[in-house]
DNA sequence: CATTTTAATTGTACATGCACAATTAATCAA
DNA sequence: TTGATTAATTGTGCATGTACAATTAAAATG
C-alpha cells in the first residue's frame, strides 16, 4: 500500500479515536509531518486525497479542519472508497434474475465502444439494502476482459471479483443519469407501480488503461434511495 | 492565475486544436514539460486537474491519452468548472418568483448549521435551459454573508455575482439528492402534473474557510434535465 | 476603545532530483 | 513463428528546499 493512503486512512483513524466533529482542527500541517513521520509531499497528498473524500478541508492560513456531513443513512454516490466502505452498518444483498453470455446489441457496442455482435456476459439482478429493494441493475460485461462470472460471484460484489481474483484495475465512468416514469416491467420488479419515479443511472466502466469492459443500467427504488455527493470544485 | 491551471487550460487547447479523440495520445510527460517550460511538478499538477476534469487518464508506463463522453446534450452535475462553461451552447435563463429577507425556519437553520431566526435571503427561481423550463430552485443566503441581493443580479447568475462583486470564496459542497413524485405546486411551476417524477437536489454550500452560506433545493423537470458525471475512483 | 498596520502563523505553488512500477518494444531461444 | 526473457519507455512516489499567499494575532495609532 502507498504510503500516501496508509497516512491518509491513520489521520482517518485519527480523526475518529479523538472523536472530531465538524469544524475541529486538526494539527498544523508541520506538525502531522512530525507526529506521521512523513514528508511534506507525502503528507500533502495526503491530505489532498482526504480533502476529495470530503473528509476533511483545508484553509490556507489557517488549518486543517474536519469536514462531515450531517445526514446519516444517504448512500454516498462517487465516493473514492466503493460500495461496501461506502455503506458500513448496512447489508447489500443481491438476486440474480440473469446470467448469461450473449451478442452486444447496437446500443451495448457503442457504450462500450466495441463491435456489435461481439460477446458479452449479460447480468441481471435486484440489489436489497437492508432487505428492502434499492435498484434493478442489467450489466453487460465484455467477455474478452472478464471471461468468466458464475451464480456465486454474481451474487456478492463482482466489481471485488474482478479486482481481486481477475487482478483488473479499475480505472475511472462515465455515469449518465436521468429521471423517468417506471416501464411495467421494472415497477413489477422494484415492486411499485408504472409509472412511479424512477431514477436511471448508465454507466460505462473503463480500466485504469482505458478500455471499457462495463456497461450497467440500474433504475433506483424511489422510496429507498437517497445519495449523498461530497463535491469539491464548482457544480450547479 | 495559477501556472499549473493556466498550464492546464492550455493543454486543453492543444487538445481542442489538434482536434484529438478519444484514446489519442498527447506527447510524453517530458516533451510536454519541455514544450509548455514548466517543472515537472507543475505539470503533474495540471495533468491531475485535467484528469479530475475526465480530460485526460494518465496510464503509468504507457502514457497520457485524451478523455471524451460520447453523450452530447448532458449537463455536467460536478464540473470542476461552473454552470457556464459547463453549458456552452446552452442558454440559461431565470424567472425570478420571489426575493425577500425572511427569519429561517428550523429546517433551513439546521443545514446552514445556523440559529433559527437568523435572517436568511429567500431567493425562488424557475430556470430555463434553451428555453425549455431546466428545474424549479428556492434558495437561502446567510444575510451576513450575502448582504445585498436584487433582482438584476438574481435574473443572471447569483454565484459569478458572490465570486466576483462580494468576493466571496467558494469552497466545497454538500448535496443530497432523491427522486419523488412532485406536489401540486412543483408541478405547476415546471408545467408538469402532479405526481409526475422529479429529481430532487438539496445542497449546503461552503466558502473555502468552511463557512455555510447556501442553502438550495432544487427540483429538475424529468424530461429536460439529463446528468453527465466523469467519476474517477470507483463509485458504486 | 476602535481602527489600522504590522508581524507571526500556516497552507500552497513551484522547482529539482532520485528511485521505482507498469507498460511496451526489442531481443533471444526453441 | 511463437513464447519467454530482457531492455527501453513512461508515468508515479517520495524527499527536500525556496518563495509566497491567505489568515490570524499582535502591536501601533488615533
Amino acid at each position: 500500500m502507498l504510503k500516501y493512503q496508509q497516512t491518509a486512512d491513520e489521520i482517518e483513524r485519527y480523526i475518529e479515536q479523538h472523536e472530531l466533529k465538524q469544524g475541529d482542527k486538526l494539527p498544523i500541517l508541520e506538525e502531522l509531518i512530525r507526529q506521521f513521520a512523513v514528508s511534506k509531499t507525502t503528507m500533502t497528498k495526503s491530505l489532498e486525497l482526504l480533502e476529495r473524500k470530503g473528509i476533511i478541508f483545508q484553509v490556507r492560513g489557517s488549518g486543517i479542519f474536519v469536514r462531515k456531513t450531517n445526514r446519516t443513512g444517504y448512500i454516498r454516490l462517487f465516493s473514492t472508497q466503493g460500495f461496501k466502505q461506502n455503506l458500513v452498518g448496512h447489508t447489500i444483498e443481491s438476486t440474480v434474475l440473469a446470467l448469461e453470455p450473449m451478442s452486444a446489441t447496437n446500443n451495448i457496442a457503442k457504450n462500450l465502444g466495441i463491435e456489435a455482435g461481439e460477446t458479452v456476459y449479460y447480468v441481471k439482478r435486484i440489489r436489497y439494502i437492508d432487505g428492502k429493494i434499492l435498484c434493478l441493475e442489467e450489466s453487460y460485461y465484455r467477455q474478452s476482459i472478464v471471461p468468466y462470472l458464475n451464480r456465486e460471484i454474481v451474487e456478492q460484489s463482482i466489481f471485488e471479483y474482478l479486482e481481486t481474483a481477475l487482478q483488473l484495475n479499475i480505472g475511472f465512468s462515465d455515469m449518465y443519469m436521468h429521471v423517468g416514469k417506471l416501464s411495467a416491467e421494472s415497477a413489477r420488479h422494484l415492486d411499485l407501480t408504472e409509472g412511479d419515479p424512477g431514477l436511471t443511472i448508465e454507466t460505462v466502466f473503463h480500466l485504469t488503461n482505458g478500455r471499457p469492459f462495463d456497461y450497467s443500467v440500474i433504475t433506483y427504488h424511489y422510496e429507498h434511495s437517497h445519495f449523498v455527493v461530497q463535491a469539491n470544485g464548482l457544480y450547479l
